[in-house]
RNA sequence: CGCGGGGUGGAGCAGUGGUAGCUCGUCGGGCUCAUAACCCGAAGGUCGUCGGUUCGAAUCCGUCCCCCGCAACCA
């Protein structure tokens, strides 16, 4: 295992605040970033916002700013709503930076002294009323949806082109040789079919913009996009100001992207480090789409889901949770309002939490609140051993998820040890063992408990990293990690059956999960009428 | 015939040749340590359609139908 990693979330569209769906981006690869510092790699995690959007600049017109002064205040606001969620990157760039401007226009210079730009005539439909050039997917009936009452204007425009169609075979062999570039396996499917339709070159610039990175030998342009956005993973990692920084951290190991870029990430983005001489990232993942009630959430849609409503109803960590195990990391996954509330009443109050709870209002309530070794239980009864087995197999299963990236695999192991822990409570009923006057074998029992509660807490860390502490704290054992998940012991190690040795004293229980329900006014219609129940 | 993904009990999903599983929900039972939580059992599916291969198909092949996404900045 190497002993750094870093990985990337894409940058994020510029906007006053993130809605849920960009927060899952960040939220899923955080708990990959946690994952990696708790096995003890020294991991470097970058995100941030895609400032140069067209947008930006009649909208700071709109709001009689300059488009600096907008994009300070939204980032402002992005980094405190991703300080809230616990995101613990360590940059969070944005490309307005100064070393991020130089980062692009090296890479534009290294393309243009590899012979790869060129100058070209782009040419599209464009909509005066939104000042863009239309895809023919964009366009409806002739028209932009959004200025019906506009006609198209044929537009021809001199800019500068990146040469992607000279990678045409470099990028097959890449492919080739390394399949696993791109996970999962459906969206590499859909790449290698516009591999196979063949490359086609991509304008990199615009003229008659203000807003933007100067074009390098061409005053009048702005480089357009990708020479960019895509930039930004070498800047977050030293480049090209910091030497040392970036001998450590480049190439990336992971960017994490929402399946929409995968063309981007998958056949751009390699043409163009192959083009600059640059090392490729090891892997690109794409993550699938939070869709709410079948429906892609937009603001024209009515249909967005907000993060404080969520916050409010679930916490943070109950959200982080709920997002990451009800969508699937490697593809689409449908959500609701009432979904969300049972999951997280059936999963996190009532099975995880309540666990915790019951274990150690027993220890308290049958040994003064001291939990014994574990030395010598296992072997006493096929319980014991059970639950031991368990917990080893839901580490082995939470390492093959959190390996493939798919981290809802990952929560379902570490429920199945949940569901075996309160099993084994019911089984042995250390309250009518207590009651029996079986001192001893209700200390192994609530030990097997307290031993499965231990586990489970780090098991959690990546995921919902402050109630992890907290039901350590709980239970009354001291956390090895800090507040990002670095400085401790590797995982392996915590989690293995029995690696505190002794035993302890365990803490004061309050609920973790306390349940949540449904607001009033967003119930279901269903429990409207019961008839002949009187009242 | 553009490309990719998907169509499995009420809901969400797993399952790539050999008795169809899981979570939630529903119904019944048990327990009382616990956040009215926990545990056990039951009902419920001709696995989108039609056809083929096979001793045997949700699983392989072919037809058709339906849903979602897809290249210039809306995860």
């Amino acid at each position: 295992m190497d002993d750094r990693y870093y990985l990337t979330t894409a940058i994020f569209y510029p906007s006053p605040a993130p809605p849920l769906h960009s927060l899952f981006e960040a939220i899923g690869a955080d708990a990959i970033a946690r994952y990696h510092r708790l096995l003890g790699q020294e991991t470097r995690f970058l995100t941030g916002m895609d400032e140069h959007s067209a947008q930006v600049e009649p909208l700071a017109a709109e709001h009689g700013t300059d488009p600096q002064a907008l994009v300070d205040e939204w980032a402002a606001s992005w980094r405190d709503a991703f300080d809230r969620f616990a995101i613990s990157y360590d940059r969070f760039i944005r490309t307005s930076d100064p070393d991020h401007v130089r980062a692009s226009i090296e890479m534009v210079e290294r393309a243009q002294a590899s012979g790869d730009i060129y100058e070209g005539t782009y040419a599209g439909w464009y909509c005066p009323g939104d000042n863009e050039f239309k895809t023919d997917a964009q366009i409806v009936d002739g028209r932009c949806p959004d200025h019906p009452t506009l006609e198209l204007q044929w537009l021809e425009e001199r800019n500068y082109f990146f040469a992607l169609s000279r990678y045409q075979e470099r990028l097959e062999r890449l492919f080739a040789e390394n399949p696993s570039f791109c996970e999962p396996e459906h969206f590499r499917n859909e790449v290698l079919g516009w591999l196979k339709e063949g490359l086609r070159d991509f304008s990199i610039s615009r003229s008659g913009v203000g807003w933007g990175i100067p074009f390098p030998g061409d005053p009048t342009h702005r480089i357009y996009v990708w020479f960019d956005a895509l930039t930004n993973y070498l800047t977050g990692a030293g480049f090209p100001d910091d030497p040392t920084l970036f001998e450590r951290f480049w190439p990336a190991d992971l960017h994490v992207i929402g399946k929409n870029i995968t063309r981007f990430h998958c056949l751009y983005w390699p043409a163009m480090l192959m083009s600059a001489g640059l090392p490729l990232p090891r892997q690109v993942f794409a993550h699938g789409f939070m869709l709410l009630r079948g429906e892609k959430m937009s603001k024209t849609r009515g249909n967005v889901l907000d993060p404080a409503q969520a916050v409010e109803l679930f916490g943070l960590d109950g959200i982080r949770y709920l997002v990451l195990r009800e969508i699937p990391f490697d593809r689409d996954g449908d959500v609701t309002l009432e979904g969300l509330v049972r999951r997280y009443n059936a999963d996190l109050a009532n099975d995880l939490g309540n666990l915790l709870n019951r274990t150690i209002s027993m220890a308290h309530r049958y040994l003064g609140g001291r939990l014994p070794a574990l030395a010598g239980v296992d072997a006493e009864a096929g319980a014991d051993a059970e639950v031991r087995a368990t917990a080893v197999a839901a580490a082995e299963q939470y390492h093959a998820a959190m390996g493939r990236h798919h981290l809802d695999e990952a929560l379902v192991a570490l429920m199945g040890l949940v569901r075996a822990a309160n099993g084994y409570a019911e089984s042995q009923a250390p309250w009518a063992l207590h009651k029996a006057g079986e001192t001893e074998r209700v200390g192994q029992v609530l030990a097997v408990m307290g031993e499965a509660c231990r586990i489970l807490g780090h098991l959690m860390a990546p995921f919902t990293p402050a109630a992890a502490a907290e039901l350590h704290r709980q239970l009354g054992l001291p956390a090895p990690y800090d507040a990002r998940g670095a400085g401790g012991p590797p995982l392996p190690e915590m989690l293995a059956w029995g690696a505190t040795g002794d035993g302890w004293t365990v803490g004061s229980a309050t609920p973790l999960f306390p349940r949540t329900e449904l607001p009033a006014e967003d119930a279901p219609v269903t429990a409207a009428a019961e008839p002949g129940t009187g009242g």
